[in-house]
DNA sequence: TATTGTTATTGTAATCATTACAAAAATGTA
DNA sequence: TACATTTTTGTAATGATTACAATAACAATA
């Protein structure tokens, strides 16, 4: 399926920016931010406005097409990847790795109506390891 | 232990403000805010300033004696459990509730350092579900 | 294709949690 | 007491996000 019969199907009317947005998030593992989504899309679309962005992330949020990173206390970050993963944040270079976690784990909220899980991990990253 | 011999054992002085703050965070379930910990604290100290707060709050999260929930996107929640647990806030309510993690979970991290490892669950709470 | 209503995009200004910073107060030490 | 260090405080900055109103793009209909 194309992004642009993805946001049909989503009811979300396909324009350009939209479809740019969602292909960038799509094609990217670095969880950006707004302000990376918007330095990306910017110098392809001269009129681009910040503003456009924050719309249409939270539009995307709000329908489950992509997801709400808050591991990074100063900044939102997106991922277009709606499975179920892991998401750590290095506190050396900062950079958001997906994990795959393994087994499902269970909890004990019962008569909880749960609409989303996230798994946050933090610390060291594999190359800022190896730098020493 | 009391709050000063644990605030001592973390070369932590141990002034009133500290012990209080710290005492409240051990206290309470509620996952507070720096707005609700000086509101809380504002009364018996008359002369708080909420930058202390943060000050306190940041290090007490800095020698690990309290950890700093990203759960709510519009304000850093703290929690002096420290213990494995996972975070459930109620979309209608705004509560964040513990919850037990029943079974460890593994990942596919090789070669990473993992300082922290938070679960975030969102949804309908049980009380708010109630109401129908 | 002109008209009209609806939706998307934009720019500016406001909001608000958090941080920076320097002064004042409190504390510890000699 | 006098001095050095640490804590606390108040004010001002920062910076991500949101509110809002104006403009532009689009869709449908005649």
């Amino acid at each position: 399926m194309t992004s642009t019969e993805i946001l049909k199907s989503n009811n979300i009317r396909p324009s350009v920016i939209r479809v740019m947005i969602y292909d960038f998030l799509k094609g990217t593992d670095v969880h950006p931010t707004v302000d990376e989504i918007y330095s990306e899309l910017a110098p392809k679309v001269p009129t681009l406005s910040k503003t456009t962005v924050y719309n249409t992330v939270k539009l995307f949020a709000d329908c489950g097409l992509s997801k709400t990173i808050t591991i990074d206390k100063t900044q939102v970050r997106y991922d277009a990847d709606i499975t179920m993963h892991g998401h750590f944040m290095c506190e050396k270079c900062n950079r958001v790795y997906d994990f795959r976690l393994d087994s499902a784990f269970t909890d004990d909220l019962e008569d909880f109506d749960i609409s989303f899980k996230e798994v946050y991990y933090g610390g060291v990253c594999r190359n800022c390891n190896k730098k020493i």
